[in-house]
DNA sequence: ACTTTCAAACTTGCATACTAGTTGACAACT
DNA sequence: AGTTGTCAACTAGTATGCAAGTTTGAAAGT
């Protein structure tokens, strides 16, 4: 488990929320693991009340599961899941990008395009923390050119499954092909082409499923069955 | 406040999130109005934390609003929370309805025209609470076809600023026509016009907003404005 | 050696108590 | 009258302890 900071005006909760997700996603928590309420809250330095309750928030979207009395997992990786996840994310993030598209004035194309610039910048320089941090702020500045931040949480929600997913496969795939990628739509964007937008994020999100076999092949122990 | 009756193996967490969300959608709990943790608490029957577990639940949808120290409130109705509901439940929905329309077997017809039949003659009867919960189920039994149950859940989550504004609504607007509307999509199932079936459903979706001049005006107090 | 029993050590769900912070009313002062 | 200070009564956040159920492992019996 890392352990990040505790930040100014965070509550307990959110803290143990915030911990828990990004432990999940980086796999630094096992898919399958144990969890303890009473061990996390020891090494969180907090009470048992505020990690129960992140716990409860996580098991709603099936990332974790708690069983009373027994305790509480990681969940496996569930390729259903993940599928349906991007799905989501793909349904909505699609309509997005052609809202974005539409509204975009050429500061909002220059924002989208510092975000380019910075990730090909740190893909250079093989920095995978930052390069995933710009790849993240290129589809949230999306959602607010679209001025559609509820999509923006509800999408974020359920992308848990695909984020954790997309870190396995950053393992053994390559990622230059990201930065072609995000080029693609933001020339459709400068072009005003929200068709053109839209398909090409269709591609760009389930690119995510190429490599699949051979992921899992790898990490056997990782995946729930079926 | 109605309070039902607890069902059984239900957490008292799951209860009282249950209860919340029913008195919400159905006005029972005002728009704007506060809530006393404490107080709830005593009215269901239960201590405060399954209480507090489930506002804090609500409060990320936007549905509640939790100011520490201070108290918790029913958010007022803002059309802009609504529309972007509506928003993700197009996305999400069309998509499903399209999926649905494909694999639906000879049962699956059945068991949707099942709840159209249903829902016609409750709107003869003039039970609104059946009628409603025909509706809810014709779209649900859509999720199942296509497979697609975390964008149910996902959808229900949001949905909640709809559903208490479509509340409002049916005090005011003429229900006849749901019937109709889910009829024409039914019926681009059975000739298998999957595109047919998403551009029905999304005009459905997007008849929520004829009325919302005249809603607004009987009901200000309701409303959040902007 | 193998099975059975049972208690200790876990687990989460929930109730309760305490903490820290906000509000509102009323008294005191200008 | 109007402003300010203070305190009682609220609030949500969190710590803690207990309840109820599961697991585990060792002791007892065959």
């Amino acid at each position: 488990m890392i352990i990040p900071e505790k930040l100014e005006r965070e509550t307990n909760h959110d803290f143990a929320l915030r911990v828990l997700q990004e432990n999940i996603i980086s796999l630094e928590l096992q898919p399958g693991s144990m969890i303890s309420e009473q061990e996390l809250a020891t090494q969180l330095n907090l009470s048992r009340t505020p990690v129960h309750e992140a716990l409860l928030e996580l098991a709603n979207t099936k990332i974790v599961e708690v069983i009373p009395q027994r305790g509480s997992l990681v969940s496996l990786i569930d390729m259903a899941l993940v599928e349906e996840s991007c799905f989501i994310r793909a349904a909505i993030e699609g309509a997005v990008t052609e809202q974005a598209c539409q509204k975009a004035t050429a500061e909002d194309v220059e924002s989208l395009e510092e975000t380019v610039v910075l990730q090909e910048f740190y893909f250079g320089k093989q920095n995978l923390g930052k390069f995933m941090e710009f790849d993240n702020r290129f589809h949230q500045t999306m959602y607010k050119i679209a001025g559609r931040m509820l999509c923006y949480y509800t999408v974020q929600l359920m992308n848990i499954h695909h984020a954790r997913f997309r870190t396995l496969r950053l393992h053994i795939s390559n990622t230059e092909r990201i930065i072609t990628e995000h080029r693609a739509i933001l020339e459709a964007i400068k072009r005003k082409d929200s068709r053109k937008a839209r398909q090409e994020f269709e591609g760009h999100i389930n690119a995510m499923f190429v490599d699949v076999k051979e992921i899992r092949e790898k990490y056997p122990e990782y995946f729930k069955q079926g």
